[in-house]
DNA sequence: ACTGATTTGTGCGTATGTATC
DNA sequence: TGATACATACGCACAAATCAG
């Protein structure tokens, strides 16, 4: 089987696989224009299209009528199942992935919250937004609320730690568990794309989650805002 | 507990919350100005801003700088886990739910198809699109892949019985699971928007999954797209 | 709000190579 | 050998979306 013929568009398919997993051209780069690309190899355009059409599939390209086509910039793949944790996700990967602190502090419920925590309203809670970066890219902010009581200092813990998971078990909680994750679309507001350190307004995936401890109780709802397209969530049955 | 004095932004949010929830103000239209606001209510519109913030907050309204506030169209949930299927999904909920038929041939598929699938390359599937529709209105569109050996007349049966897990049964595959599912976020295309039924580019949920059977054979090879503000996927922990 | 240039999307026609019966 | 079917590749034309002025 080794040496056999390619055909033209599998030639070129794959020299520009190679060109963009090479990086000759990068992520977020437009690709040259079919026309081009018909002049570079010598092929119609309808055989450019061909390999286009299998680049796209690959997940390598992207293109829309009228704009040209864009390498993809790869997703990071987030695991979604019963023991989300941000800090052991992406660091499986080898992404560098940190979470830093934006801004903290002990506020009272809205009805929203209080009702997701099971708490009466009005009940006090931390409050903790962050952002999480992997390879340098800022892939979501998020919004966490975490009963007041019992945790009376878990945002200066939570300062010191940098992760949450570690901050409680500061405070004993050993293990805790995700109870359920929603999740919808739209698009980011100013702010967010200020934080995601977007050029231009995109689509959010915006997941709304709840995780308990081992006993069942509440321990902390939360709202995640990831940048669509640089976060692939994965939720694996077993 | 009862009769308990309420506060000025407390009753114009409940207020305003009963006149989106009874219907005076439609889904997707605009709320009164905030200026419009404190004159009906005779309040402050720093008042009025309270009281928005809480009806944000509670999902039921969503406002932009510069255009004002309109009134979210209350997403249908849709249950994502080891046993997803649309019919049982949504009728549940009583939603009148619905897929219909869009196109479906017998194709070769595409390496990445082939992959997913476990197939050699350029082996025969079907192929069919549909979209999802509750309520009147659509929710998603869905391209579809499954193996042609041992289903041959998949299409035929599929457009007699309406849905793929009674022409599975045809079939003698009494049950399925959904393996993974991944999850991203980006703006239609113009043709999903058509399918959609949006007025103009929006965000939509891309959930690329693969359903197996009992004995954990591939089965179906899928890529739904959802329309971002309609739908609400639910993943929930047992 | 309009115009023209650029770029991708789509359709049809033609020719050629290859596998099968 | 011939007939047929199919995939590949090129040529040409126009539609549709985008962008700069």
């Amino acid at each position: 089987m080794a040496g056999m013929k390619l055909l033209l568009w599998q030639r070129i398919r794959d020299e520009l696989a190679r060109d963009i997993q090479g990086g000759t051209f990068r992520p977020g780069e437009p690709l040259p224009t079919e026309k081009e690309l018909a002049a570079r190899f010598s092929a119609h355009r309808h055989t450019i299209r061909r390999a286009m059409r299998e680049l796209r599939e690959m997940g390598l390209a992207r293109t829309d009528q009228g704009r040209g086509s864009v390498v993809i910039e790869q997703p990071f793949e987030y695991q979604m199942g019963r023991r989300t944790r941000f800090s052991e996700n992406m660091s499986l990967h080898e992404l560098s992935a940190r979470s830093h602190f934006l801004y903290g502090d002990v506020i009272s419920a809205s009805e929203h919250v209080a009702k997701r925590l099971g708490l009466r309203p009005r009940a006090r809670v931390n409050y903790i937004e962050m952002y999480g970066e992997a390879q340098g890219k800022r892939v979501f902010v998020a919004s966490q609320y975490i009963p007041h009581a019992n945790m009376e200092e878990l945002i200066a813990v939570f300062k010191k730690t940098g992760s949450l998971t570690k901050s409680y078990s500061y405070y004993g909680v050993r293990d805790y568990f995700r109870k359920y994750s929603r999740i919808t679309a739209r698009m980011s507001s100013a702010e967010e794309a200020r934080h995601l350190q977007l050029a231009h307004r995109q689509p959010v995936l915006v997941v709304e989650y709840l995780n308990v401890d081992q006993s069942g109780a509440p321990l902390e709802f939360g709202i995640t805002r990831f940048c669509g397209d640089r976060i692939e969530l994965v939720v694996e049955e077993k």
